[in-house]
DNA sequence: AAGGGGTAATTGGTCTGACCAATGCCGCCG
DNA sequence: CGGCGGCATTGGTCAGACCAATTACCCCTT
């Protein structure tokens, strides 16, 4: 049954099916910390360190003075955690790019009406955007959003020019 | 330029620059709470709210009465983790899969000779495996071994079954 | 000198209590 | 009836204390 985990995870554990038992819905506000504390019987730091890793993940979100309140899955933050670590270590630029021309090109790849890309042409993120679009896979945006905005903080200009998105289109 | 962001946040961030500007490496031991509450000129407890969620996401280990040591940033603990988080909520999987798909896809029509991988049918994990190294992209190459080791974390069986695997080097 | 054992120091784990700061509620006053 | 000001609530941070687990170190024995 239960193995000796450690305190902390079974807090967390313990909040988030108190907040699922009470049958909370995004938007809505959570318990006090001092409340939760009492009804879990802990301290007050020990559910401010599990409410903090929560906060963190984008499960939750805390206003000063506000409360806490349960954030919409789609503002979950562990996407961009994640793509924190993968870019932190020693990827290169150049595979940034690479990467980027890479999902793109799946998601080209299973296009079949390029029509809906000709409004587009004129701004290579939109172009680019419209896209990914197509896909309708909500991770797979997610992880293209991710890549693509730590590309752009790089500063760099467009990643394809009009004439090679033009090209695209006539390939067949 | 300044941004009022939670000094929960900063503290993380301070942490983490502190561990990377000393060198450490994964394995070492970091300083302890006390240490890092006086040369971050904050509290123990906020050091510990930034240590905790540190922990929970595999970046680091503690160890009661030991101290904290630095992990390896591939171990796959912090996609459990979340995992933990996705599962509750409306299927995403089909995601997943997807996704899985479609970064393999893009690895597959940069690729020139096909031989290579006919090494690999027996396994479905090896034969994707190969196939993403030859794209020869370190950032792809991580995003996809995340994905997969999320896809993995589900239990469920091959992505393509190997009458699949034997088609796709068959088609043109 | 080498090894082992036991004690002290170090370190994480948890709690109590306190105070500040931001927010929100509610009644009072115009 | 509406604006406004004070008070209660709630998160943010800190100091200090004590316990538990581990580690370091010194001394004694061999």
């Amino acid at each position: 049954m239960e193995k000796k985990r450690n305190a902390f995870e079974t807090n967390i554990s313990a909040i988030k099916t108190m907040i699922e038992q009470d049958g909370f819905v995004p938007g809505d506000r959570i318990p006090s910390e001092r409340e939760l504390a009492e009804r879990l019987a802990i301290s007050r730091p020990s559910v401010r360190e599990a409410l903090r890793t929560l906060a963190y993940l984008g499960i939750i979100e805390t206003r000063h003075g506000g409360g806490s309140f349960l954030l919409n899955r789609d503002d979950h933050t562990y996407i961009q955690i994640i793509a924190q670590f993968l870019v932190t270590g020693d990827s290169k630029f150049e595979d940034l790019a690479g990467t980027l021309r890479l999902l793109e090109q799946s998601a080209f790849v299973k296009l079949t009406d390029r029509s809906f890309l000709e409004a587009h042409m004129d701004s290579d993120l939109a172009y680019r955007e419209a896209l990914i679009s197509t896909v309708d896979n909500d991770l797979f945006e997610r992880i293209w959003r991710q890549v693509n905005a730590f590309y752009l903080s790089f500063g760099q200009g467009e990643l394809y020019t009009r004439a090679e998105r033009e090209a695209f289109l006539k390939r067949s």
